[in-house]
Parts: structure tokens; C-alpha cells; sequence
DNA sequence: AACCAGGGAAGAT
DNA sequence: ATCTTCCATGGT
């Protein structure tokens, strides 16, 4: 991790293969996160730390440094925490050229990837965020998905000035279905929220465990749990664990993509999109990371 | 106003 | 192992 402490400002130096531009335009594409906000190229969000909470405005001097103002907080061992918070959210321990080398000429991904060059894996650090956004985007579209998780958001997590924190495992934990119903959702969905913050709550499942185990393993861990099938584990995998051979094939969003991007007038078999699939083995997650982008 | 979406569970084959 | 049905809401 390279970064610069300023006492009230933090640099954060980002690898090659990124681009402060891309990146804000894939976090600026829906209007209804409710989880930060961004405005005149900058993003603000408050962070819960291990001692204290903040909030950050994150701006960029040219388009590989990034720019950490603290709008409130930051006591000395914070600042350390949040330029790994902000490493870790926007993937720069990945290095993008292999993809890149390996993609320039793919049919799929020359495309995407010349598009957006320098758009990472912007993810979800917080392991019960990550569950909870895939459980709640089960079944559903995009933008009721979005309005759920702001019910959910606004009903059950904190609001730090104006910015949100997510609910905390342990506050979902003591909730009855009902009152996680209450918000529209499916009762499903509530007893899964519910179940998923209990294994967390108590420790049976925690990200450090997920990350112990390889690939394979970490998704039977995920796989057995009541509510998470291939579909939310492999998500899970990807924007939150970030295995790069994470894929959720399965996903209507990734079949339309392919569609797109090949022109088809059909969505493309599991068997065509396990063969385009075989040129970027290891690259999964951005490999489909990428193809999503392409849809908004 | 009927019908569809779409991932997962549970039951059936 | 693979299939069918159900979930329950918002969008069309």
C-alpha cells in the first residue's frame, strides 16, 4: 500500500491500470445509493472504524492519486485504517496489465476493457453489506433492490451527518421476521437476512474464515448456508472476498451482457458463455465485472 | 389487470 | 443429480 499521511489529508498512490474517472462513473451509476453520494467528482461516505467513525470526502489529483479530506474524525490510527479501508474498497492490490494483455484481443472483452480501462473491482469490504446487498438483490430488479436496501438501511443502520452506515450483524440479529417484512420484502428474504446475521453475530462465519479456506471450499461454506445459493455466493466471492475466479454464471445481468456485446438477438447459452469463459481462467470476477459495466 | 422477473428452497422425479 | 413449483413484491 503506498500512501502519504498530511495529518488532514491522506495521498493514496494507486497502481498502474487505474483511473479515478472510471471508477467514479461505475460508483455514480445509480441514483438511489444510499450508501455514499457523490458530487463534482468527489465521493463522501462515513466509515465505521475500529474506535470511532468518519466521514470522507475522496477526490483525486490526476487520475491515479487519491485525495482523502476527513470531514469529521481521524484521530492519528484512523488514518492508517482508512487508507486501507479505501486500498481494499477500490482492489489495488490487483494488478489489471495480465487482464488486460490477456483480454485485448478476446471477442467479449476487448471491448469493455478498452472502454473503461482503469475501472476496478470496487467492492463491498463488509462482509454482512455484501451478503445482505445479494440476498436483497435476489429475484428482483435492480432498482427495487436499490429501494429495499434504503428501507433496510435507513430503518436498521446509523445515520453519521448526513451519510449512512450499514446495519450491524448484531443489531439484524435480534430482529423478528415480521419486522424485517414490514419493509416489503419477501418473508424469505427477512429469514435469510436474519439467519446470515446470526452466523455472524456469533462468529461461525467471518470473512477471516472465508479467506482461510480456497476457493472451492469458501464457496461450500457459503453455498450451505439457508438463503445463499451459486448466484449470492459467487457475488459474494467477487465483490466482497475477491477471489478472481469468482462467477456467478447463472446471472441474468452477465447473459445479457454477453448478448449485448456479441450483437445476439438471444441471451447465449451456459454452455457458450462456459466457452467464451475458458480464455480468461483466473480472471472471472473482472472478466464479469467488466461485461456487467457494460449494461448502464 | 394479468403477467413477468429471477435466485433459492423444498419437494418430486 | 435434475426438474418443478412456490415465493410475493414492483414493473410492465
Amino acid at each position: 500500500m503506498e500512501w502519504e499521511d498530511h495529518e488532514d489529508y491522506l495521498r493514496i498512490f494507486a497502481p498502474k491500470a487505474f483511473s479515478f474517472k472510471e471508477n467514479i462513473g461505475y460508483l455514480s451509476r445509480s441514483a438511489d445509493e444510499c450508501m455514499f453520494s457523490i458530487s463534482d467528482e468527489k465521493i463522501y461516505r462515513a466509515l465505521a472504524l475500529q474506535n470511532e467513525t468518519v466521514v470522507v470526502e475522496i477526490s483525486s489529483e490526476g487520475d491515479r492519486i487519491l485525495f482523502v479530506r476527513f470531514l469529521s474524525g481521524a484521530a492519528q490510527d484512523a488514518r492508517a485504517e482508512v487508507a486501507r479501508y479505501i486500498w481494499e474498497w477500490f482492489d489495488l492490490d490487483t494488478n489489471l496489465e495480465s487482464f488486460y494483455q490477456l483480454t485485448k484481443n478476446d471477442p467479449l472483452l476487448h471491448e469493455p476493457t478498452a472502454k473503461f480501462y482503469g475501472l476496478r473491482n470496487v467492492g463491498l469490504p463488509d462482509l454482512f453489506e455484501a451478503l445482505a446487498w445479494g440476498i436483497l438483490g435476489q429475484q428482483i430488479n435492480l432498482s427495487f433492490a436499490y429501494t429495499l436496501k434504503r428501507r433496510f438501511v435507513e430503518a436498521f443502520g446509523k445515520k453519521v451527518d448526513h451519510y449512512w452506515l450499514f446495519p450491524l450483524p448484531e443489531t439484524i440479529a435480534r430482529l423478528q421476521v415480521d419486522d424485517l417484512a414490514a419493509l416489503k420484502m419477501t418473508q424469505k428474504k427477512a429469514e435469510y437476512l436474519i439467519g446470515v446475521a446470526r452466523l455472524i453475530e456469533s462468529n461461525e462465519l467471518s470473512k477471516e474464515k472465508l479467506l482461510e479456506a480456497d476457493f472451492k471450499t469458501a464457496e461450500k461454506m457459503l453455498v450451505n448456508i439457508r438463503g445463499i445459493g451459486p448466484w449470492t455466493a459467487n457475488y459474494v466471492l467477487m465483490r466482497c472476498l475477491r477471489y478472481p475466479s469468482a462467477f456467478p454464471i447463472d446471472d441474468v445481468g452477465l447473459q445479457n451482457a454477453f448478448k449485448l456485446t456479441l450483437g445476439y438477438d438471444e441471451k447465449p447459452t451456459k454452455a457458450e458463455i462456459r466457452q467464451y469463459a475458458e480464455h480468461w481462467r483466473g480472471w472471472e470476477t473482472y472478466a464479469t465485472f467488466y461485461l456487467w459495466r457494460m449494461l448502464y
